[in-house]
DNA sequence: CTTGACCTTGCCATGGTTGGAAGGTGCACA
DNA sequence: TGTGCACCTTCCAACCATGGCAAGGTCAAG
């Protein structure tokens, strides 16, 4: 757990600050502070004037966690990954489970716009697009539905 | 612009407090005032004591709201088209617009979930799922993507 | 008069991200 | 050496829709 004192000395080793991971990795530095806070991501190091200094490794972590947000994982849900990551003796029973449990919650979320869309198509194919004040689907949203 | 001064008078007139104007609309009283607040519907009236009352056209809009609330509406989308149903002079294609506009938006959601669907499906079909470690989900996540 | 259900306002939390303000640091150039 | 600019630091606030809680007022029935 050597401090670097210098950001020179740092960049001489092949470290990088924020900004420098921010573009490598493709989290912004405000995640990356914002991933240090809640603890999804090891604390760096910091040089002797508090400058964070990053390596490969956590370079490399910082891609997994783009790529699992861009997967749509929560912050929760890559926080367990990232533990089954490091894990050694982790089972990818565990990691299948949580992936397959994730796809069902794209299912539903997909299905759910589906219905809307459905909906919203049929309404709007309805509607006459001109300049007349009859418009069924205001119709629709000012009609009963239980 | 009458100001009921008891509550029994105004329910003997047919006009619902805030708990029953929720349950008439189907929107909660939390979101009620909330709405309130956002200017999205009209204050109503209050009794002596400062309880909000509801009428009928009062539930109608409540009724507006929630049904295109859960037709994916955000509230700014849903404060124009009650601009349009308030607006006698209102052309339908401006509703039909705005409706298309959301189904586009939707269907650009649909589609990144799918696409994230697919993409977890795929990792999922080639990870064991028993109790050996290697998981290609892991590997997935770890490696670069541009 | 008490009890309980309702109402009021107000503040906090969620989740992921972005924005800004205020101030310190690193470095190149004059 | 100074000056300027780009970067860094922390902290605070906002977005959107919603839920929850707290402290206090009101109403109706017993």
């Amino acid at each position: 757990m050597a401090k670097y004192f210098e950001l020179s000395d740092a960049k001489r080793d092949g470290l990088l600050n924020i900004g420098q991971a921010a573009e490598m990795s493709g989290v912004s530095a405000k995640m990356i502070r914002h991933y240090e806070e809640n603890d999804l991501i090891p604390k760096p190091g910091r040089t002797g004037a508090g400058y964070r200094v990053y390596n490969d490794s956590d370079v490399h972590v910082l891609r997994f966690v783009r790529r699992a947000r861009d997967l749509g994982f929560s912050m929760k849900e890559i926080k367990t990954l990232l533990g089954l990551w490091d894990n050694r003796r982790r089972a990818s029973v565990d990691v299948k489970r949580l992936a397959l449990k994730h796809v069902e919650e794209l299912d539903a979320k997909i299905a759910e716009l589906q219905r809307m869309r459905r909906t919203l198509t049929n309404l709007a194919e309805h509607c006459h697009g001109d300049h007349r004040p009859d418009c069924p689907i205001l119709d629709d949203l000012s009609r009963e539905h239980h």
